[in-house]
DNA sequence: CTGTTAGCGCATTCAC
DNA sequence: GTGAATGCGCTAACAG
């Protein structure tokens, strides 16, 4: 990698090392003749500044971090979408890391990148994340730092999410309009505030409504395996729930799985609707009533909050606490009929 | 980010800078003592290395770059889940950048890159690649590269792939065989030797079987509505295929919602076989028959392989040029029967 | 085993 | 407008 380099450019054209610096910079202390001929050689050497040298001499990355429970997740990735959609304006690069729903490699990751390898993290929690230390910690080193979906109401952290608990009330109430008196909620075991939410806007609507079966708040995992275990054990009992929430896509899949398995029909025995950013739901067998989120323009309102966060702009109140609405589609899993 | 370095490191111990930073590596050349010493202060203190520093002294960067055409889509999605299964354990970072398969951007990212920021990339290429200089330039500045899946016949670089024309050949003679006689070819636009090699293995089984009928190849784009309107135009005609091959998942979504439209019904009035990763394939209306890349494998092969280049360790043959292969699951989309 | 010294490539201060 | 000198934090060559 025999990079050309700035004292390369400067013996070829006979000038100081900072005056090429200064060239390049654009700096308005340059003369247009000298930028000219300097710009010229560059292009012509294909000269590249040395992106580790800078960022020492800076001491700034141009490096964000997205830290992800997982990518094989529809709603990720299309947060990432969105976040790509800004970043290369900035002139920013994106690591990503995946904790895989471990709260050890989150804390360890966010250990990691306390020394200067990125400017900002953006992050969605594990649901195995109990202590919050580690991101504390990370602010008080004062690195911008912005939360998304997966948020911690215990911190004071700019954070961007969907309307959980309103549209969770919706989709209970959903149920309820369709005709389910027995409504299974099917949520991330561990204690993330966007299960909690979506849990609360479930017990919301059954209280509302009066519903007097008793709620029941099913948990379930990262692992397909298991949750159609848990699935399978339920689904067998006579009196199987006839309504399913489920607050993330895979156990919507998972659902639908073991009702194949049990020959449980949907929606005459069993009513589903999900969480789910999946296009294909339209395709499935019966088509899936899903609660799509804004996951691209989440991922491109964190990106840019933590933008005005890197170069310390103000932000707005809106800004601190961001909501964007979901939007409830209703199709066959959740049609009334017999 | 009042970092802690070597220097106050090393004035609180009462050493020399050096030797803090050998104690720090476990170089054999420091008493057991001092690393201890060093260690725990280290520890106490939170120190954390600079990687720019390391990375200008070194010149390496500990971080590889993952340039795909695009993100939502699971195949590249697992691809990534594969790679980050490796790069931890190397300690190193990954950077993500997409393309959207656009080659003006991947040209401009893989110049930006080339600057030392990485120590290598691995890159699925856009369907708009044609001109390949971007990637031949690469190669000779020597910097460590591997191609997956979206690889290109003409470049003599290390690339992972799946036996794309042996599964086209038996996607296709396994729609034959379930009685399609006009069989249509759904493959990206652009001059992909993924597609060719998928489009080649369509044609050959058209071949060995004495099929009569013109095949039907028709390209489509990383646009739904825009394959939408070509499907549907298609599909239209009273002599519209009995049979389709998709080359992509998003293909046979758009086939899926074109049908649906006409009411045309699958598998009776046409039949359906794809490439496709997704999990929910089985619970499509009616389960799509997939090709399942061995996504996850592909990628953790890929980065394997990247860091024996970036070794410098001597690659077996087999590793040059991997294939891994892929599986036909047939389901009820390419089922006879009326 | 430990210390001293010299850069990696760049941006920036201070001269002129 | 331009040049010379300094140092970001770290590693490695060379001494001792």
């Amino acid at each position: 990698m025999d990079q050309v380099n700035l004292k390369q450019l400067a013996k070829e054209l006979n000038l100081a090392v900072s005056t090429v610096s200064r060239a390049l910079r654009d700096s308005h202390e340059i003369s247009p003749q000298t930028k000219e001929r300097v710009r010229e050689l560059a292009m012509k050497l294909g000269f590249q500044p040395n992106p580790h040298a800078s960022s020492l001499r800076q001491n700034k990355s141009k490096t964000i971090a997205v830290i992800i429970p997982e990518i094989e997740n529809n709603f990720f990735s299309q947060v990432i979408n969105g976040i790509e959609s800004v970043t290369p304006n900035k002139g920013y690069h994106v690591l990503i890391y995946l904790t895989h729903e471990d709260y050890n490699k989150e804390r360890d990751i966010l250990q990691l990148l306390r020394n200067g390898r990125v400017d900002g993290i953006m992050i969605s929690v594990s649901n195995t994340t109990t202590n919050l230390d580690h991101i504390t910690a990370w602010q008080q080193a004062g690195i911008p730092l912005v939360l998304f979906d997966r948020t911690c109401d215990e911190l004071d952290v700019p954070n961007i999410m969907t309307n959980d608990a309103e549209m969770a009330f919706k989709a209970t109430e959903h149920l309820l309009k369709r005709g389910c008196k027995n409504i299974a909620f099917l949520g991330m075991a561990g204690n993330l505030s966007i299960s909690n939410r979506r849990k609360a806007g479930y017990l919301s609507a059954l209280e509302k409504h009066k519903v007097t079966t008793p709620p029941q708040v099913i948990e379930l995992t990262a692992k397909d395996y298991i949750n159609r275990e848990t699935l399978h054990a339920i689904f067998q009992q006579p009196q199987h729930p006839d309504g399913v929430f489920a607050a993330i896509e895979k156990f919507a899949v998972n659902t639908y799985e073991v009702c194949k398995e049990l020959d449980l029909r949907i929606p005459q025995d069993v009513k589903v609707v999900s969480f789910s950013n999946l296009q294909a739901a339209a395709l499935f067998d019966p088509a899936l009533s899903t609660i799509i989120q804004p996951a691209y323009d989440i991922g491109r309102e964190a990106a840019n909050i933590l933008f005005k966060l890197i170069e310390k702009k103000m932000l707005m109140p809106y800004e601190k606490k961001m909501i964007l609405p979901s939007q409830l589609i209703e199709r066959a899993s959740t049609a009334t009929g017999s």
